[in-house]
DNA sequence: GTGATTGCAAAGCGTTTGCACCGTA
DNA sequence: TACGGTGCAAACGCTTTGCAATCAC
């Protein structure tokens, strides 16, 4: 089962099985369709896809991929205003997430400065602050052009 | 029904009557724990305290009521890793969350001047960026000291 | 060969809907 | 009085679990 296709896929398939993870074909798919979208995927997103390519599938063990997925910080969910389940490849350090409102799209950007007004908001609340989310929402380039 | 106790929620009522709805118990006793509470609460949750005292309430009519109030600007939810159907009190301008990783409590602050980074971004991207959603997570003050 | 992984079916959970009754305005 | 709102029960959709069969190693 499985043949590589370059790509950050091959790298996750690596890290799957130094984790002790068996490499299979369900998980080949679903790692295969993350690793290559740009949009958020929900499990059903994803199923409908792998299924194509290999028509035993269950949505069950795309269920169980993201989870260890997700564990093994290779994916991350979106969160939107009326949705959290879908899914995307979690980017290499610390990225925030620009996401197209009109096609969905995720992108990512480095929230550089963020320090002075987190240490601003640390003195004036009295709160440690541990971790910070940034989020953007709007319309891509190419959205733009089809309006 | 209702007598309304001075606070954020007379005026939620009044908000209320004044688009066209009805002012029933379980709305007030919804209102009423939500204008109050400083930790985001799911339907359950609420039902859970509205429940003690309304007896008659249903489950149903929290989940309707907190559609309105959502619908009004008056409640927003809270996106949190594992949750994110859990409402709080919307404040009155445009707002950023502070979440107690340790209470759960949630406070607001102003991130003032996220528009360079938000240019820089629109520059570097090509997006039009229409929102930005800023969320910090933390220790708040009091349960550092318990710490 | 062996234990992890799979797919199915069923259970579980939070949320929504249909409907007759009720209560506010 | 009229009609919006309610509570119950049932439906619903998404996710998880139990289990025997299967497959990667």
């Amino acid at each position: 089962m499985v043949s590589s296709s370059g790509n950050i896929s091959e790298g996750w398939l690596t890290i799957l099985k130094s984790n002790g993870f068996k490499l299979t074909g369900p998980r080949y798919y679903v790692v295969e369709i993350l690793s290559r979208t740009e949009k958020a995927l929900t499990a059903a997103e994803i199923y409908i896809q792998a299924e194509k390519h290999y028509p035993s599938l269950g949505l069950v063990s795309v269920y169980r991929a993201l989870e260890k997925l997700e564990q093994l910080g290779l994916i991350q969910r979106v969160h939107q205003k009326e949705k959290c389940q879908a899914y995307i490849a979690a980017p290499a350090g610390h990225e925030h997430l620009l996401v197209c409102a009109s096609c969905g799209r995720v992108s990512f950007f480095h929230g550089d400065d963020l320090s002075s007004l987190v240490n601003g908001i640390e003195k004036k609340t009295g709160y440690r602050v541990q971790e910070h989310w940034l989020q953007l929402l709007g319309i891509c380039e190419e959205c733009q052009n089809n309006e």
